[in-house]
DNA sequence: AATCGAATAGTCAAGTTTGACTAATCAGGG
DNA sequence: CCCTGATTAGTCAAACTTGACTATTCGATT
């Protein structure tokens, strides 16, 4: 996630309630961890970044004892720049390219038996998240913009599963011809 | 990408050849660009990190009169880090959770109009890059692994449009919502 | 033969990100 | 009433990332 996404992130949710840091990471933790993986430390840099910007504002706030806390409230060009990240975001595209699957590149650097193995573990770790997913998706409200993408994260994982299992079709090939050609298997 | 699958990449390509950071990056750009999104800069300095590390070795090379360039080469250290990261990066999932649709979430505070046009914008971009991909498909060998990997990349492209036109219908539907329940049209 | 632009091969400061740490408060058990 | 562990609310140094910049060489053009 770049700055922009998280700058849009945290204006849109303190335009809904104005809120301090911490409140701010147990919401992103309770209620959007499946989509953003946004850290507490990077939401506390960003929030100081918008706030020398001038797009939120922050005043000191104690209560009880406690270490005052600064409490964040978005300002009228906090709005404007708002409007424009969102803007930006909707009519934008760059789907992190994390090459996240860059070893399948290598899987002939190991032996067949091993890359099977390894990638059942990678199937269970899918279809563990997408269990999660699906049982979150009961969970939210059908008509809600929330749903629509978590809609689409269970597809990604879905999709996964699915291309896992050519990959794995693909390694089965490889190990049928390694063992057919008359050669000699190397000792 | 994170640090290990940076450092899996250039051990790998790495262990196929020797290669000096402009190579490598030159590589990156011709062959897999479509894959990450490895800057140079990062790529020079994941290489000293490594050097550092030992797990490549760097040896200086003058050619001709241009200043002098260093020719890495992977290590015994870097063979099995390899192969640790390979392990690690075959059995793992973690698909970045860019939030990169985080705007789906504040659709409702744009007019309804302008979010349709900007969601056009957005397709247009999904469309432009999946004809890339597919035209990229032709020209790789269908049994190869990069295969595979362009093949995730397509389907994760055509899944986005699908997903694009659901966020459209959930737009309309919210707008014929709007227009309906005999509210007066505020001013 | 001087020049202009592209390619080669990086370097570096400025900005970003995070894991580890601090320090106070509260809730509950012994 | 004191101790312990969880929760609250961050801070900070160290590591990572990148856009902007440098400096040389080569090829082609005028």
């Amino acid at each position: 996630m770049d700055l922009q996404n998280r700058q849009l992130l945290l204006l849109g949710l303190l335009r809904i309630q104005t809120m301090h840091g911490y409140q701010l990471n147990q919401f992103l933790e309770e209620h959007l961890d499946f989509m953003t993986s946004l850290k507490p430390s990077t939401a506390y840099y960003t929030l100081e970044r918008m706030a020398a910007e001038g797009l939120v504002e922050a005043h000191a706030e104690q209560a009880g004892n406690r270490p005052t806390r600064q409490i964040y409230a978005i300002t009228p060009a906090g709005e404007i720049r708002y409007r424009e990240l969102l803007r930006r975001n909707l009519a934008s595209y760059d789907p992190c390219e994390s090459a996240d699957d860059i070893g399948i590149a290598f899987l002939a650097d190991l032996p067949p038996e091993e890359a099977r193995q390894l990638l059942a573990e990678k199937r269970a770790l899918i279809q563990d998240r997408l269990d999660k997913i699906l049982a979150a998706e009961d969970r939210v409200d059908a008509a809600s913009a929330t749903h629509l993408s978590l809609e689409r994260v269970k597809r990604q994982h879905q999709l996964d599963l699915e291309w896992l299992s050519e990959v794995e079709a693909w390694l089965e090939r490889a190990l049928a011809q390694e063992a057919e050609p008359g050669s000699a298997p190397e000792p």
